[in-house]
DNA sequence: GTCCCTATACTCGGATAGCAAGTGTCCGAGTATAGGCGG
DNA sequence: CCGCCTATACTCGGACACTTGCTATCCGAGTATAGGGAC
């Protein structure tokens, strides 16, 4: 069981993207792909369904690209995996237990088997830490960690790439 | 991020065993695949990672099959799922911050970004909830809330399966 | 000088190959029993 | 009749195809700007 690498990507993106809603500009998928040092096209489709989701929001055209959809605050990283990963839980019980030689009549048996029970419950509690955490509170926590040395040379990186790309 | 129905089967097949551990005699891997209907040699494959995984014991030959190695108290659910995924998290930290344009040095930045902490604390809590359950717990909740139908039929297919099969 | 129009450059979006992992199947290695043979 | 030996039937274990989904890439659709031309 293994999540795709879109996912972190993904986190990242809609990290910076959190970064730099004030500035009120849309980043297209080549400067969040250059930024992050991964594969440009790959990425373009793990955005398109964020864009999809309703989490950020596209803008074709010259100055088009990705900004969020809504304040950071209201995005948590559970919306983002569910984004790209859909919300059926990890675990699928096939209802096993219905058949081989001990299957009786289907409706005699309980909602849920033990297992799968199980199952869904950790599964539950997997995505309940993931809701715990919104998009601005990574942002928040990278301000205060990230080294600044690092954020001197990204901010000094956008300005740049950003310069006339001013929103009318 | 789908597990494999490996698991399910599995899960299945440990807590059937715990259930006839009183019996003293081994279950084969095709009599388990038989009881819950799955394909025998793709089972088969899973209960010998269990078995490498000291879960489950093997014996070969012709009373041989396969039986707990330890008492179903002492097998949580996530011992199962670890032994046939591996302990590595599913979300993996491929460190793209310290790549791009605002990369510094590596020694200056924290040891887990913002991100990967999110994931790793989901993980954990997924990891937790497995292994609050037990076998034990499984086996006590099926003999609870399975249909006695069910259970009749099992036990009797059982019985006569085994025939012949006495431990010496 | 001002307005409009067209060409352009840049963007997103979906459709198209390559590869790894899950899924399903097969055959060989190993062992306890059952039957036959000899004593 | 009793003990030993061999053949057998059954088991696990690892090696071999097939399908699904992740990874990577390409080309077409759409839009705001910039420049040039007409008034």
């Amino acid at each position: 069981m293994r999540l795709p690498e879109g996912v972190e990507w993904s986190l990242h993106s809609v990290s910076l993207l959190a970064m730099v809603a004030d500035l009120e500009v849309a980043l297209p998928a080549s400067k969040l792909a250059e930024f992050h040092d991964v594969p440009r096209d790959y990425l373009a489709k793990s955005l398109q369904q964020l864009a999809a989701a309703g989490i950020i929001e596209s803008a074709r055209g010259r100055i088009g690209g990705y900004r969020l959809a809504r304040p950071a605050e209201m995005i948590t990283v559970l919306d983002v995996v569910e984004a790209l990963e859909g919300s059926d839980p990890s675990f699928r019980c096939t209802e096993i237990r219905q058949r081989g030689p001990s299957s009786v009549a289907p409706g005699s048996y309980p909602k849920l088997c033990g297992i799968a029970a199980v199952m869904l419950r950790a599964d539950a509690a997997w995505r309940a830490e993931l809701a715990a955490t919104t998009i601005a509170d990574i942002t928040v926590q990278v301000n205060r960690q990230a080294p600044p040395d690092a954020m001197k040379k990204g901010a000094a990186w956008l300005q740049q790439e950003l310069e006339s790309r001013t929103r009318s």
